[in-house]
DNA sequence: GTCCCTGCAAACTTTTTGCAACTCA
DNA sequence: TGAGTTGCAAAAAGTTTGCAGGGAC
């Protein structure tokens, strides 16, 4: 029940944040901004005000249900966090995006941060990729 | 001489391409919002509109003359490319930018876009970090 | 009943664009 | 001269905020 996600979280229940969680769990692996959320509502016929959403999301991200994004730079998107970390590639064809975790880029990197005299918080990455060509 | 990089770039030689040019070589290991360009000409009494210098700085990303992040989200941030490649480390503590370059990640960029089909063009890999504790 | 939440509209920030005037080659 | 460039102001795009009314507990 996404009320009790709510609740453990600290976040009073009500119908609005309710309706964003019910989204993003049903987008798990997808990444959306919040105007798609405000629209994945709307045909749902659940009418909620944009800055609510973006005042949802930000809360979400604020109490780590979610993860916020910036893959080009214009629009923040967003993610359920899943148990699993894991970073991303976009191909910049179809837009399509992948995700993959890799342990020894992880670890290189707690290594880097350690070297420079650093603690590692956290990180992103995302690779620009293209399919193979297949010959023609 | 810098309009010798212009031209080569196959870019008309103009004064506010020149300037911003200058305080990008002036600049080289920072990295600048097309707000502090603009600010630091006009110390140097160079008043150069703010929408020419957006202009500019996409076209010299164009024509491969500097490198753009989006370390935050927000703005976006401009680098001259250097014969080198080299990725980021932000201290959320100083807002200092250590850059590194570290061969086992890059190699291993190439063989996750490889291992999923698709074939490596570009990358961003951002560390966010915090100096070490050294204890009380 | 109280305090937090929501909706709306307006404000804000960063970046882009239309158009007339200007400049480099 | 004439195509490309600049400046200004207005427009876009994405996000935040103030405030009055509404909802959760």
């Amino acid at each position: 029940m996404s009320s009790q996600t709510l609740k453990k979280a600290g976040l009073k229940v009500t119908l609005p944040r309710l309706k964003v969680l019910e989204v993003m769990e049903s987008l798990v692996g997808n990444h959306v901004s919040a105007e798609d959320v405000y629209k994945l509502l709307l045909e749902t016929k659940t009418d909620i005000g944009l800055a609510t959403i973006y005042r949802i999301l930000n809360q979400f991200e604020e109490v780590g249900l979610l993860t916020r994004h910036h893959f080009d730079g214009a629009v923040a998107r967003f993610e359920l966090k899943s148990s699993s970390h894991h970073d991303h590639m976009i191909c910049t064809d179809s837009g399509d995006i992948i995700e993959f975790n890799d342990p020894v880029i992880e670890a290189r990197q707690q290594e880097i941060a350690r070297e420079k005299g650093y603690e590692l918080l956290g990180h992103s990455l995302i690779l620009r990729v293209k399919p193979t060509e297949r010959i023609a």
